[in-house]
RNA sequence: GCGGGCGUAGCUCAGUGGUAGAGCGUCACGUUGCCAACGUGAAUGUCGUGAGUUCGAAUCUCAUCGCCCGCUCCA
């Protein structure tokens, strides 16, 4: 990350604090890592940001229906999803150059004939076979050749760094030193349910929502008459206990997700499949991440999951780096098929049409509400020019928020706190607030100033009462992003926002 | 978890052992008649936290918490 990038970083973290964005969480206790609190303003960009995904995603389509499943679940949830065995991440540390590594792609080789040892190497490498292959291929000259001279004679060791090597210690593919033991982490928070605390009244905290889609997929099917295909959408809290967060409010141990199920027949999950893929991606581009920052990144084959059948992420520029937005997979019918044997139920789908009962696959866009929040203040802070009170240019801060996606639609000024500007000022706030629009009054200090704020804000809209209003009942409108301003009847002006955030 | 950097007002930062500072922001009053830094005045800090050294610590030592960068990780 360059110089500039980082104090770009520091800039957009700074603003988020100052406007009240984004507070640490705790911070009056020095904080606790990776939780973050949302402010006046962030809370109204994320709440919209949320907003327009149910509208988009949900109350708009006919195949779609929501849910809000509880975060805490019946722990056996968490052993059919895989969660409990395979949530986490065997690691090793390097007692010798101190590089760190996931044990499980780390192999030791050991060649030998008889007592002689002609090798002993770590590499990193996907199995024991490849393993082998470039831990000779790294030995030097002379040792290739004894190997390739002795061949079958020789015995062979290769063992995994979390699976241990009889006794003996895993080496680092780095510098050869011995490792540390693996170590497992869970990313799961664990909690007691009841009074006990003990191993039968252990749960976890959802590391993601898409699990209780799962769980109440048959209750949704019997009650909601949805069929083939159809998607349930759910938002919410997960819990990750992330090793270490990172990268302001991208990495937290406790974030908010945006998911959707859909449900389809084999023979047309790769068609959905590509539809929800381009679909998330447009949507965010619709929101106004429109530059080349924004990306569509098909997985390659051997980058997927054991479940996943295509995966693809969204992903955007943010200033420390191209990071994920949103997964969008063909998680096959991997998840059904897992909670039948689980829990006993029976997951099949009877299609009346086609006479057939299968289990559906399932197609998963998976997106992270922070994660949107983040790109979209990343992608609307600007620094540009405008005119002071002598037509001088001077440098400006502004949030060039899709209209959305500001918290604040419209703010209402007198030009001057006399002669009745504040009351009709005031009307015009009331109408807006009334009519449920995000709105802001103020009448302190000089009009430009109080543009500028707004435009940290991120407010698209300010509207200024000024003499003339009082004669004819007009008001200035000025745009956050032109600075253009264009005069309305007062009593228009809410209908006239309304219409541009819609 | 390892290595490096950092933590002083809401924000950005100065202050290397002797009374806690600046700019911006905020608030009040005045001015202001459409785009920040006009005038006058005001508030704001256990110098991240806790221990230690010292007559005396923002400053030195240790611990701890948090932030940033790299490694690592990322369902």
């Amino acid at each position: 990350m360059s110089e500039t990038h980082e104090q770009l970083m520091e800039k957009i973290v700074a603003l988020s604090k100052r406007r009240g964005f984004i507070f640490q969480s705790s911070e009056i206790y020095g904080g606790i890592n990776g939780f973050w609190d949302y402010g006046p303003l962030g809370v109204e960009l994320k709440r919209n940001i949320k907003d327009v995904w149910w509208h988009d995603m949900v109350r708009r389509r006919n195949d779609m229906v929501g849910l809000d499943s509880a975060i805490i679940m019946n722990p056996k949830v968490w052993e059919a999803s895989g969660h409990v065995v395979s949530f986490n991440d065997p690691l090793v540390d390097c007692t010798g150059c101190r590089a760190r590594y996931r044990a499980d792609q780390i192999f030791t080789v050991v060649a030998a004939e008889a007592d002689n040892e002609l090798l002993a190497a770590g590499v990193e490498a996907n199995d024991e076979q490849h393993a082998r292959e470039q831990a000779t291929a790294a030995a030097n000259s002379k040792t290739r050749r004894r190997i390739k001279q002795r061949g079958d004679d020789l015995s062979w060791a290769v063992f995994r760094a979390d699976q241990g090597g009889d006794g003996r210690p895993a080496l680092c593919p780095n510098c050869n030193a011995e490792l540390t033991a693996a170590r497992k982490f869970n990313m799961m928070f664990k909690t007691f349910v009841g009074a006990m605390e003990d191993s039968s009244a252990v749960a976890y905290l959802r590391p993601e929502t898409a699990q209780g889609i799962f769980a109440n997929y048959k209750n949704v099917l019997d009650t909601s008459r949805m069929r083939l295909p159809f998607g349930i959408a759910q938002i919410g809290k997960s819990f990750r206990n992330e090793i270490n967060p990172r990268n302001y409010i991208f990495r937290s141990r406790e974030f908010e997700q945006m998911e959707i199920e859909f449900f389809c027949h084999a023979s047309g999950a790769d068609q959905w499949y590509r539809y929800w893929r381009d679909a998330r991606f447009q949507w965010y581009v619709d929101l106004g991440l429109t530059s080349s920052k924004l990306r569509l990144r098909d997985h390659d084959q051997d980058e997927l999951a054991h479940y996943a059948a295509s995966c693809a992420d969204v992903e955007y520029e943010f200033p420390f780096g191209v990071s994920e937005l949103e997964g969008v997979a063909n998680r096959t019918d991997y998840d059904l098929s897992r909670h039948q044997e689980f829990s006993g139920r029976d997951m099949s789908y009877y299609d009346d049409q086609t006479k057939e009962r299968f289990i559906p696959y399932v197609i998963e866009p998976s997106g992270g509400v922070d994660r949107a929040a983040l790109a979209f203040l990343c992608e609307a802070y600007t620094e540009d020019q405008a005119p002071d009170e002598h037509g001088n240019p001077q440098p400006r801060t502004v949030m060039k928020f899709h209209p959305r996606l500001a918290p604040i639609k419209l703010a209402v000024f007198p030009l001057v706190k006399r002669e009745g500007m504040p009351e009709l000022a005031q009307r015009i706030y009331d109408e807006a607030t009334g009519s449920g629009l995000s709105a802001f009054y103020d009448e302190k200090g000089a009009v430009g100033r109080r543009y500028r704020r707004q435009d940290e804000a991120g407010t698209p809209f300010c509207a200024t009462v000024d003499g003339q209003s009082l004669e004819d009942n007009t008001v200035t409108v000025r745009d956050r992003d032109t600075l253009e301003q264009i005069r309305l009847p007062a009593d228009e002006v809410v209908s006239w926002v309304a219409e541009r955030i819609r």
